[in-house]
DNA sequence: TGACATTCTTTACAAGTGTAAAGTAGTCTT
DNA sequence: AAGACTACTTTACACTTGTAAAGAATGTCA
């Protein structure tokens, strides 16, 4: 059970967005928390929590009869992943040609830039 | 049919990328174009193409016996919704933080750093 | 014209995903 | 102790995705 390096799908993300947020954490309190953005039933969200816990990203600890989700991955595992996909997928690996793809999507604005202009020249100076 | 904002899967994905290299191009070639990438049968390709004809990704005209297949959508289209849906998921939106994770993430060259500096600054401008 | 070869069509099937109703069990309140 | 809450468990079901075998149709070459 569990081996890691599995991919998150969309409902999985919406869950583990919260678990990171808020762990551990009870399924109800979960399921509260998604019922405006997704309107998830109880029963949905504990169903995909405990197929998570199956596939080894949350783990659970039962405090009397309360179970409580913790997450197994990081974010930052699971965002990498996530990046790498697409950039397999999508770009065939190369990373600068989906950097600049990025940049030229116009959802960019102007103090964003600069923000990427600073990190890139501070990378640079390392 | 064939309302388009669709995602592509995996298989999908591996068949655009040759069906951009070589449009308009029958089955049988995208299959022999696949076939050390992935191994796949004939019959799995042919499958996976008429689905994405459904689903309106790709389209076909039938000279005598043969069928061409074509792009219905473009790889930059394809591109911008494949990153954009990570950055929803994973990013919960923010751009920055992406290419911030990108930067610090794996190995880009100076080079490669260079390069975006430049495109920065040419954005910038406009 | 019959035998190959090529391509297309039909059908299938298991695993994964999104979605949840219904039933059960334990806890709290009066 | 009965009823009401709350949370958990079981079961289900349709749709998508990856994968392909088997059969039908058509074209080609001897």
């Amino acid at each position: 059970m569990s081996q890691r390096t599995q991919e998150l799908t969309d409902a999985e993300w919406a869950i583990i967005q919260m678990v990171w947020e808020h762990e551990p954490v009870p399924a109800p309190t979960v399921q509260e928390l998604l019922e405006e953005q997704r309107g998830w039933s109880y029963s949905t969200v504990k169903t995909l929590m405990d197929r998570m816990v199956k596939k080894g990203l949350l783990t659970t600890e039962r405090i009397r009869n309360l179970m409580l989700y913790t997450s197994a991955i990081t974010r930052q595992e699971a965002q990498s992943k996530e990046i790498l996909k697409t950039l397999k997928r999508a770009f065939e690996g190369a990373l600068t040609p989906m950097m600049q793809f990025l940049l030229e999507s116009d959802h960019i604005t102007h103090s964003e830039l600069d923000e990427l202009e600073a990190l890139i020249r501070a990378k640079k100076s390392k």
